[in-house]
Order: C-alpha cells, then structure tokens, then sequence
DNA sequence: GCCGTTTTCGGCCCGACTGTTTTCAGTCG
C-alpha cells in the first residue's frame, strides 16, 4: 500500500464545502450552514486537522467549534480512508463539476441543480454549449440575462482558468522543496520561476537541485505521495502533476553553473534576454552554463551574484526581474531598497468576531504580537454587508469602548487602533455618518457591491468616497478576486492622482486571491508620491501569515520601506493620515 | 448538523441586489 498523504485543512475544508453545496442544492434545510461553519473554522485554523486527530482522536476533533459529533464521523472517516460513503453517494446522485460550475460568478447550488435536471449540464464544457444554443434562456427561472450572464463568466473562467494563486500554491510547493532536501545525496534545493519572483499568479513550479546522485533523487521525487502523475522521468529532468494540478519540473544542476542554472529558470524570459544582450555587448555570452567571455573561458555561473557583479550590474533582486527597467537601473546602480519582508510594525485591516472574523479582538491583538507587530487596527465591516452582521454606529461605540478596556489590559505590549472597513455606497457616500467616523483612529474605505458600474462612474463613485475628510486608506481598491471576479473598471490614473491630491493612503492587501493593488499600480502609485499600506485583512490569527505575500507584491512594485506607512513606527504612521 | 446567560429541543447572525417575476428565489461571502 502506498502512503497517503494527510490531507492539509484546505482541502478538509474544501470536502466540507462541497457537502454543503450538494445539500443546499437539494434543499436541505440548516446542515449547509453548518458543514459551511465547520469548512471555514478549519481552513483558518493553524495546526492541522490531521495532527489533532491524530493526537486526540475523535474528541479532539469535536473541541473545534462547529464540529459535533456528526463532522466529526466523517472527518474521522476522511482521515482514516481518505474519502466519505455519503460525499461520495452525494456526488453520485448530482454528478456534476461542482469546482468548474460554481466558479462561474452568479451560478450557486440551486442553479447547478436545476441546470443538470432540466438540461444534463455537468460541467464548463456542457455549460456553454447549453448557453450557445439558447437553451438557459428558456429555462424557468432564468431569462436571456442570465444566459449572457453565464457566458460572460465562462469567458472570465477560461482567460484565468489555467494559472494558480501564488499564496495556495507556494505553500504547496515548499513542502516539496522541503522534502527533496531530505532526500539522501541532495546538496540544495531552490525554487525558481515566477514563484521565485512572486508573482500574484503560477502556471507551473520549477525546482533546482544539487546533487552527486541525480538517479536518486529523481526515483524519490516522482515517487513523492503527492504526485497525481508522472509527466517524464530522466536523469537530468522530470515533471510530475501534483495536487491541484500543478506541474513541478525538478532539474539537477551541476554545482559549478547552479547561479547560471537558477538565473535562467528564474526568469522572467524578457529579463534573460535583456541580461544576454548584455552580455554579447561585452563580448561574451550567457546561458544557463555560465558566462563566458569571448574566448569561451567561463567567468562566473556558481552564484547568481557573480554573474551580475561580472556584467558591471547590482544583484538584482527576483521580484524585479520583469524588464521593466532594472537592468539599467542595476547598472546605474540605482536599484531601490526594496521592503525587506518581515519587517511590517503594524497591520492596518483585520476582521475579528464582531463581524465576519473568526477570532476574538483580544486573539487578535495576541497573534499580532506574537507575530512581532507593534500596532494593529480593528477594522470590521459596516451594516451595509449586512451579511457579516456589520457595525451600525452604535455598535461601533461598543466595540470602541472593548478596544479601549484590552488596550488598558495589554498596555505596553501592543497597541490596537480603533478603525472601520467602512462601506463605499453607490453614489460613493460612506455607510457610517462622519461623527462617528470622527471618533476613529484610521478609516478604510472599500467597495464590496456594484462591481459592474461603468468607468466614469466607478471612478467618480470611488474619488468621493476618497475625498471624505475622515477616510484614511483605501481598501483593495480595484476589488478583484484572483480567478473569480475581474477588477472593478477604475480609472487607475485618475484614482492615483486623486490619492495624491486628497492624502489618501492606497492599500496592498495581502490576500493571495487579492493581491490588491497589484505590482504595477503599486510602481505608479510610488512614482506619484502617493503612501501605500500592506495589510492583512486577516480574518483570522493564521492570517497574519499572510502579510508576506503582500510585501512579495509591494516589492514587485519597487517598493521601500519609505513607501509603506505601516513599515513605521506609531507616532510617525498616524502623523502620515488625515486629520480630523 | 450544531449549539445553549433562550440550555438537551427548537432555534439557526442581519439584508441588498439581480433577474426573474407580479410576490419571490437565488446569490453574495
């Protein structure tokens, strides 16, 4: 028998959450809520489901909030056997993509349900074909928009489909580089490729290894559990498809041209080719061998240093390597400092339990903490998102007055901000009056409801909520979800200048599946002048995990320490928002 | 299926919006 791989709490929580969409779709009543409630409770717990289970057993599982002894059977059974009798009956019964389907915005359970019974639709494919030929449209129910509606979702899935979000994949990944460098024989091991360079998005992972004994390390590496298929297998090189289909290549290096090796599979193309032409000037030449001068006499290739240093260039840092002008910059040496990661004071949005949030304030402020932050601002969502149960003003004064009482308890260890992530409305009026507005350290300002407003609109709507004296940041500004939902139509331009004019802060929200602002707004914000947070949005202790991909992004957008309000202390922080 | 300053049964966070309707179901997160 092979081994087989724990399950991670993402995917436990994805199995809980698909039960609950088939349960839904069959209309049963309360049970989704509750497979829903366990899902996300896991996804944000920080040990794993699997250790506790293996540690404490079924009980243990029933310690987590939201698991009873219902969850906890079949959590126990997917443990055990690696699937669940009545998930699988489930599927059996509705056998349907559900991961494809519900991926198209605006498409739930009970549309699924109906489009299977009615029209045998069971995945994308069957879905458009259903679409093109007019046939949704003349379902009960649905109607010619909902039909264009579908296509236009089925368009969005098919152009962002193929890539993954770089914070559920790395993860991944490194667990197994991790694995590789405990494999006898193996000297090192690196990640290249855009993960290496951390953009928002990977189509597949490249891995670097060094080693005397390739042939090994190649049987242990297409032999790992976590390999669905093996695409090749040779000496040098070999590709697998790991879970949720990605493909890793793993190449083994010589150790003499391992910075060559790494610089090319490091990408991106455009830099390489830029970073040759270089190299040919001087008349050289570089491959992923080494640099050689023009008598072919190898000159550099055992570190990535050493080459740039050989080119008259700075070390350029992974992130920048887009050709977007850093090979001049680096031979200008001109290269920005970039934001070292790590080194955030202050985390500028988290959620707690008062809405949407998993965690207490108090738990909050803990992992903050333990985390090494120095502040951090409490910033649940207003009553317009009526469905996290958002603050109307009054609660807000409540909360207030919480934060206050653990700001007395905790004092000297953390301090923690009182803030709002504050609806933007339609016509870009705030969901909270100014007076109580007023009464809060930092506002955030965010748009989470018509996303489809024409530009001119969006932008005017966006601006105004911009120019209220009280609003300090603007919260993931273009509202995109990686892979779900396109940005909002802004004029980004207009929206950066606008920044400038009224002092308002632009956020890089750490979400992987936000990454919002991305690298280039981020670059145009800077060159503006314009201040820039990077926050978490956690919506759990875990979460806090999460700020590094948002540095990842602000680096990719030249960031300095300088650039990034919350790399301050306090005093000096505060000092940079509006006043009033 | 979970949970209990409504406590072992009977509830189950609030509401806006869209597209289909003519009073409402489904989705959003």
């Amino acid at each position: 028998m092979t081994e087989r791989p724990l399950p991670s709490n993402q995917e436990v929580a994805e199995v809980l959450r698909q039960i609950a969409e088939y349960l839904e779709m069959q209309k049963v009543l309360f049970k989704p809520r509750a497979y829903q409630r366990a899902a996300q409770t896991i996804a944000a717990l920080e040990a794993p489901v699997a250790g506790t289970y293996a540690q404490g057993g079924r009980k243990a599982l029933m310690e987590i909030p939201g698991v009873g002894a219902g969850i906890a059977d079949k959590l126990e059974e997917f443990l055990k056997t690696g699937r669940i009798k009545e998930y699988e009956a489930l599927k059996k019964e509705t056998p349907v993509r559900l991961d494809e389907l519900s991926r198209i915005e605006g498409l739930g359970p009970k549309s699924i349900q109906k489009l299977y019974q009615e029209l045998g639709v069971r995945n994308l494919k069957e879905l458009e074909a259903a679409a093109r030929a007019g046939k949704i449209a003349a379902l009960e129910g649905f109607g010619k928009k909902s039909e264009e509606k579908i296509l236009k979702g089925i368009g969005f899935a098919a152009e962002s489909g193929t890539r993954f979000i770089l914070g559920y994949a790395l993860p991944q990944i490194e667990a197994i580089a991790a694995r590789l460098r405990k494999v006898r024989g193996v000297e090192t091991v690196t990640i290249a490729g855009s993960s290496r360079r951390r953009r928002d998005t990977i189509g597949d992972a490249d891995l670097l290894a060094v080693t005397k004994e390739p042939e090994a390390v190649m049987e242990s590496f297409v032999a790992m559990p976590e390999v669905l298929s093996v695409i090749a297998h040779g000496p040098t090189k070999s590709s697998v498809k790991v879970r949720p289909g990605i493909n890793i290549d793993l190449r083994v290096v010589p150790r003499e041209s391992y910075g060559a090796t790494l610089n090319y599979f490091t990408g991106s193309k455009a830099h390489n080719v830029a970073m040759r032409q270089i190299a040919m000037r001087r008349g050289g030449k570089l491959n992923e061998y080494g640099l050689f001068d023009r008598r072919g006499k190898a000159i550099a290739g055992a570190s990535e240093q050493d080459i740039y240093q050989a080119l008259g260039m700075d070390y350029v840092e992974p992130e920048l390597r887009e050709d977007t002008g850093e090979i001049a910059a680096a031979a200008r040496h001109a290269l920005p400092k970039l934001i070292p990661y790590g080194s955030l004071m202050g985390d500028l949005q988290t959620q707690t339990d008062w809405t949407d949030g998993e965690d207490s304030i108090e738990a909050m402020a803990r992992g903050a903490m333990a985390r090494g932050l120095h502040y951090l601002v409490i910033t649940d969502h207003t009553k317009r998102l009526a469905m996290t149960h958002g603050l109307d003003e009054a609660r807000l004064l409540k909360q207030m007055a919480e934060i206050d009482r653990l700001n007395r308890k905790l004092a000297g260890k953390i301090r923690i901000l009182k803030g709002s992530e504050c609806d933007i409305l339609k016509d870009g009026s705030l969901d909270l009056p100014d007076r109580a507005l007023a009464k809060l350290d930092v506002v955030g300002i965010s748009v989470h409801s018509h996303f489809n407003l024409p530009r001119a609109e969006q932008t005017a709507r966006v601006k105004r909520a911009m120019a209220n004296p009280h609003a300090d940041i603007l919260f993931h500004p273009t509202a995109r979800l990686i892979n779900r939902r396109p940005p909002i139509e802004l004029d980004m331009d207009e929206i950066i200048r606008h920044a400038k004019n009224t002092g308002t802060v632009l956020e890089v929200n750490a979400l992987p599946e936000r990454a919002d602002l991305k690298d280039e707004y981020i670059r145009a914000a800077i060159a503006a002048g314009v201040k820039l947070s990077i926050d978490s949005d956690a919506h759990a202790v875990a979460h806090f995990d999460l700020l590094d991909y948002g540095i990842a992004q602000a680096r990719r957008g030249w960031a300095t320490k300088g650039d990034i309000v919350n790399a301050w202390p306090l005093a000096k922080m505060r000092a940079q928002l509006k006043q009033g």
